[in-house]
RNA sequence: GGGCCUAUAGCUCAGUUUGGUUAGAGCGCACGCCUGAUAAGCGUGAGGUCGUUGGUUCAAUUCCAACUAGGCCCA
């Protein structure tokens, strides 16, 4: 007789091959018919608020594994939050304006944008950004993420556009906006402005010369030796033209400098370099007079070589001394650096160029000269004047325009800023720092650093696609003009028609009523035309996102990104927050590191290292992409590689099997069938404890935002706990029991427990398969439509599990790990095959003996036939063995009697029931109960 | 070049904060068992100069410094 049709086991309809990227789409769509988003914020409505606030990617292209990290990880919160009671509402959104926008839109137009009007290339933007939402937003539903897609915030709308009118209006009314200069990249022959990412660059072949400026201070009052000579300091630059713009000098302030006397006269020049030039300059005759630090030159004044002023000596630590002198021409109005190290002493932004590339008439010698050209005019007029060292052609990358190709030039421009100190921004900014929790610890000091040492923050473009500036200024006198009515009436303007208002009205139809200049009172006035820095657009979200949905709250609790938006996003909502309100938009900031491949390099299209989002959902599933992220500790960069993906797959099956046998043993069992833990078997008992400090361990990692310690936990509680443990031993009782008898209820009660809390206890992870399984779970009658509307379990009342109990247990675990060691020695000696074939030995103190025998059944605990229990009296305790199994020994024997052809267990009592003759009397007994 | 960060078995992580016995786990790998979770399940075993070098100390994976490799942000 074939007994297997008397025994249960397991039966379920949950697969044990997920196909997840047939399956994932199936429950999207339930999801959204069944509106489950809805129900969730439905049944978040009156508990706490847990706000996580989105951070807009840019609308313009597709996904990536980063932008699919950083999600998957708010979604893991968002998820895990609501389930921890919290009202957790999200509202993602996009930044849709800005240059990359602009620039894939300008190539798309190609001539055709010269017949455009700014409008219509406006719109066309639009259009773009409203593509790559949609994209996106597909993209991001596809992940499992959960949200108010169908409103998310896009820094387009009309209403945001005019938040940040609004918000910009309350930085000028507090006087931190001010005008000023500052060099940008220009190109002289498009004439406009260009950003970092419109340079392109290339080599080029300019002259490059070494010019003495001479002292006009008396410089032996710092370096005594040089009385009474005659003192220059040597310069060298790349860029002859910007002479005519020298205002200063600066040297190094640790580095040493020389003074080498030639002749009857004197160079200054890093000491270093002094070999080197000498040979450039044809001097082989020359003394030095004194060596000094370059902090000794700081003040000191020479006079410029071509007109009647003076050049101040500074110090800069971007001073090197890999080429040239070691003293370097600053002209503030045409360099990066010479621009930031002239504010700091004060000095004046000077670029007598126009917008052609040609010098104003304020230089005199060269005026109307186009600055390229002009280069050797200026050589020569060097060499007239005596100061020019040497002249030679060098060969180096110079930045050219992305679109005419031309070499480019750094040049000051009128630009708008919002000061760091006129308000005390900078102060204030940084006291709010130490308001804010911040995750990893570390991100604290990285943003402190940030904003101590940054510059004003410069927020005009001279670009199309973004929210125009709405301030003008007079016709006359060109006074800014910007009072708050003027705001408020453009933010009334923009809600209605957005902001592309601005460049379709004129001056006369935007500006308020009675609008005059504060300075000259002239009504003739012009608008401003250059927009915002998009940073400004994103930082504001919290006033336009935040304080305008009533499903929000301002502050929020946490701003979650890349720990690239210290520079970023975090800094931009800090800045604007504070400026306006005088608090930190959030409460907490979490970051989390970068992709990076297997090796932990970037990914990058030259490296060929590349995965994309889809590649993984198509092969694996969303769930394995979203396992990856609760893997990896993501405070550092997190890696993935075929073999991690692997990994990944690997441990996401032992889960899913994990569930699936489970369904299957609790197949036709229902929450009414469960008996209370007090009437339970000890070792069911024990199940259940494990369950509960596994519940406990997870919510708080959960709630301490340690997604990898969540995966840990359930992964090991599935192998160890579950799977090569508990139940394995239960399977005994599972399949040969009877099937509502109280020994089988007793395991289907604690493995109704488990299933339900681990059910729960993942979905914030794996919310595809957590949502399958639950599909497939038989709850009460009151059964939620959705895991993700439940809350994570509780500890299992009524356990009690005492300490004495849990020492016993971890003794009994101990054994049972030396038994299957004595079992497999057993087995590669061809004594036993299953470990069912064999009967142990177990000599040990009385007590623990003793406490063995009271099992209900501890030879299944070893899963073996037969035990035998010897207690010793004798043994003294060495209480500082800390060996728990110290005086215990097992040994291996063949069991004894023959093999029940049902239950598989060794018995010298088969047949004892005549009824049933060929198998054991617990079998018989089941047998004949089924009848 | 500067700021911040990271470095423990093939992979993902513990441990180190308050230095101290043979540095742990799971997976993978090798070998074996089972065939009543079966494109599953169980067991045993082999894997680590704790990035490198130097310092402090009776003692360092753990503290300090430098270096190397990598990441983010600046220049």
């Amino acid at each position: 007789m074939d007994y297997k049709d008397t025994l249960n086991l397991p039966k379920t309809n949950f697969p044990m091959r997920a196909n997840l990227p047939k399956k994932e789409p199936q429950t999207l769509q339930r999801w959204e018919t069944e509106k489950i988003y809805d129900q969730i914020i439905e049944a978040a409505q009156g508990r706490p608020k847990y706000i996580l606030h989105d951070g807009p990617p840019y609308a313009n292209g597709h996904i990536h594994l980063g932008t699919a990290l950083n999600k998957i990880l708010k979604d893991i919160i968002i998820k895990s939050k609501f389930m921890a009671g919290y009202d957790s509402n999200y509202v993602p959104g996009w930044d849709c304006h800005g240059l990359p926008i602009e620039h894939q839109v300008d190539k798309e137009l190609g001539k055709s944008k010269a017949q455009m009007t700014e409008v219509q290339v406006r719109q066309k933007c639009r259009d773009y950004a409203t593509k790559f939402i949609d994209i996106q937003r597909k993209e991001f539903q596809r992940l499992g993420v959960f949200g108010e897609w169908q409103d998310p915030y896009l820094t387009m709308n009309y209403g945001y556009q005019a938040t940040i009118v609004r918000e910009l209006g309350r930085f000028f009314d507090s006087g931190a906006v001010y005008r000023g200069k500052k060099p940008v990249y220009w190109c002289s022959s498009c004439v406009t402005a260009l950003a970092e990412a419109e340079v392109e660059y290339a080599d080029t072949t300019t002259p490059a010369i070494y010019v003495r400026f001479a002292a006009a201070d008396d410089f032996s009052s710092r370096i005594p030796a040089l009385k009474g000579e005659q003192v220059y300091v040597v310069i060298w630059t790349t860029t002859p033209w910007t002479i005519p713009a020298n205002l200063a000098i600066a040297a190094h302030p640790r580095e040493q400098y020389a003074a080498v006397k030639v002749g009857n006269e004197v160079y200054i020049l890093a000491q270093r370099l002094v070999p080197i030039n000498m040979e450039v300059f044809g001097k082989d005759q020359f003394q030095v007079l004194a060596e000094f630090s370059g902090k000794e030159l700081e003040g000191l004044k020479c006079a410029h070589p071509l007109y009647d002023r003076t050049s101040q000596l500074i110090l800069a630590d971007f001073v090197t001394l890999d080429t040239g002198t070691g003293l370097v021409h600053i002209a503030p109005g045409h360099g990066q650096e010479d621009y930031e190290v002239g504010r700091s002493y004060n000095i004046d932004v000077y670029a007598p160029v126009d917008d052609r590339g040609r010098f104003t008439d304020e230089v005199g010698f060269f005026s109307g000269q186009f600055v390229f050209s002009a280069n050797r005019a200026i050589i020569e007029k060097l060499d007239e004047t005596g100061a020019l060292m040497a002249s030679e052609e060098i060969n180096h990358s110079y930045p050219h325009c992305w679109r005419c190709k031309k070499p480019v030039i750094f040049r000051a421009t009128h630009q708008w800023f919002i000061s760091m100190d006129i308000t005390g921004l900078r102060d204030s900014a940084l006291k709010a720092i130490d308001t804010v929790g911040w995750i990893p610890k570390w991100g604290r000091d990285r943003i402190y650093g940030m904003i101590q040492h940054r510059p004003d923050w410069c927020i005009s473009r001279q670009r199309s696609w973004g929210v125009p500036i709405t301030a003008m200024r007079c016709a006359d006198c060109d006074s800014v003009v910007a009072p708050g009515e003027l705001f408020e009436k453009t933010a009334r303007l923009f809600e209605k028609r957005g902001a592309d208002v601005w460049f379709e009205l004129d001056a006369q139809d935007l500006k308020t009523e009675g609008l005059r200049c504060p300075n000259c009172g002239s009504s003739s006035l012009v608008k401003e035309t250059d927009i915002l820095d998009v940073w400004f657009d994103s930082g504001v979200s919290w006033a336009a996102v935040l304080e305008k949905r009533p499903s929000l709250e301002y502050p929020c609790q946490m701003y979650l990104e890349g720990s690239d938006q210290h520079r970023g996003w975090f800094h931009s909502a800090m800045l604007t927050s504070v400026g306006t309100r005088g608090q930190a938009p959030y409460r907490n900031v979490l970051t989390h590191g970068f992709v990076v491949d297997g090796q932990g390099k970037k990914m990058s299209k030259s490296l060929g290292n590349v995965i994309q989002p889809s590649q993984i959902i198509d092969r694996y599933g969303a769930d394995i992409l979203r396992l990856w992220v609760s893997a990896d500790d993501y405070r550092d960069d997190i890696r993935i590689s075929p073999e991690i993906l692997d990994r990944l797959s690997e441990a996401y099956r032992r889960i899913r099997n994990t569930c699936r046998f489970l369904l299957g043993n609790l197949e036709g069992f229902k929450p009414c069938d469960q008996c209370p833990p007090a009437e339970m078997i000890v070792l069911d008992r024990f199940a259940l404890d494990r369950l509960n400090s596994v519940i406990d361990r997870v919510k708080k990692a959960y709630e301490d935002f340690d997604f990898h310690v969540v995966f840990h936990t359930l992964y090991n509680y599935c192998t160890v706990d579950l799977s090569s443990l508990y139940l394995d031993i239960l399977k005994d009782r599972l399949y040969v029991e009877h099937i509502q008898g109280p020994l089988r209820r007793s395991a289907q009660t604690a493995l109704h427990h488990i299933l339900s809390a681990l059910i729960r206890l993942m979905a914030p992870i794996l919310a595809f398969t957590a949502e399958e399984v639950w599909s497939e779970f038989v709850a009460g009658p009151q059964k939620a439509a959705s895991v993700h509307l439940l809350l994570f379990p509780e500890n299992i009342a009524g356990v009690d599990f005492s300490n004495e109990e849990r020492a016993f247990w971890a003794k009994m675990l101990a054994l049972r790990q030396e038994a299957s060691k004595i079992l497999e020695e057993a087995r590669s000696e061809k004594i036993i095959g299953s470990s069912l074939e064999a009967k142990l030995e177990i000599v040990g103190p009385h007590d623990f003996i003793a406490q063995i025998g009271e099992m209900e059944d501890p030879e299944g605990f070893f899963i073996v036939s037969q035990l035998e229990l010897i207690a010793e009296e004798t043994s003294e305790v060495d209480q500082s063995d800390q060996n728990p199994l110290q005086g215990v020994s097992v040994k291996v024997a063949r069991a004894e009697g023959a093999k029940c052809p049902r239950c598989w267990i060794w018995s010298t009592n088969i047949g004892t029931d005549p009824e049933f003759p060929e198998v054991c009397p617990r079998c018989a007994g089941v047998l004949s109960d089924i009848g």
